[in-house]
DNA sequence: AACAATATATCCGTTTTCGATATATAATAT
DNA sequence: ATATTATATATCGAAAACGGATATATTGTT
């Protein structure tokens, strides 16, 4: 049987967490900071669109908690860490794809307008 | 003055209208098909998202209506013809290059294999 | 003549956004 | 020592956006 898909795109928000969970866990405060540092300042996460996507989030399977906690003396115990679920993977490597496709289209579009003109 | 910036990040089916009219007019319709034609069926655009953004987008500046009718005989006088305006080819223009940041970022990561750009 | 596809549009419940607000701890500066 | 700033999580609620359902009418096809 045919499982229907999970959303046709990502949010930009979730996008962007996911992203800034591609490689490491990362605690909620951490997560907000990488997205500002990833997009050079240009995309600035409140506490509210963040802590209201990571509950979705955790929700819908894209992420999950990571109970293990690094070593004390450099942990904060008000954090929370997160990590990529296998889904959530799935869906970003689906996500860039498609937005892979949008930049390769648009740069054949230009192309083309080109040798119209 | 500094003015303020119109947004962080464009929403998904923004993104994808001002892509769909990247080089060429087109009317309500003809936007859904070709959302649905250059994601590979992957993007269904409803009505209501469509003509709702559209609306949206008119007021904000992203595009404007071009009233030109094309040759009578392949015209459909219900239709209602979309151009972008410069503000919206910047607006997606800064949109591609976040994406395509955030994409070579990922690939650095070895996240995504063999996708070419 | 019947039917499917084209074309635009609105309604409305649901979801998402995002600034404001709250609370508390850790780090730094005076 | 104390004040301030940065870190860290969380909720609230209005506004924005989404998207299926519905409506209406025309065009093209069987």
């Amino acid at each position: 049987m045919k499982q229907k898909q999970y959303r046709q795109t990502l949010t930009p928000s979730v996008f962007y967490i996911l992203l800034a969970l591609y490689n490491k866990e990362r605690h909620g405060y951490e997560i907000m900071k990488q997205v500002e540092y990833a997009s050079d300042g240009k995309i600035k996460m409140g506490p509210g669109t963040l802590y209201g996507s990571i509950k979705r989030m955790l929700a819908d399977g894209l992420i999950e908690e990571a109970y293990e906690r690094p070593d004390p003396e450099f942990d904060d115990e008000r954090r929370k860490y997160y990590r990529l679920t296998e889904f959530g993977r799935k869906q970003l490597s689906m996500e860039l794809k498609r937005y892979g496709n949008a930049i390769k289209l648009a740069r054949l579009k230009n192309l083309l307008l080109g040798l119209e003109l």
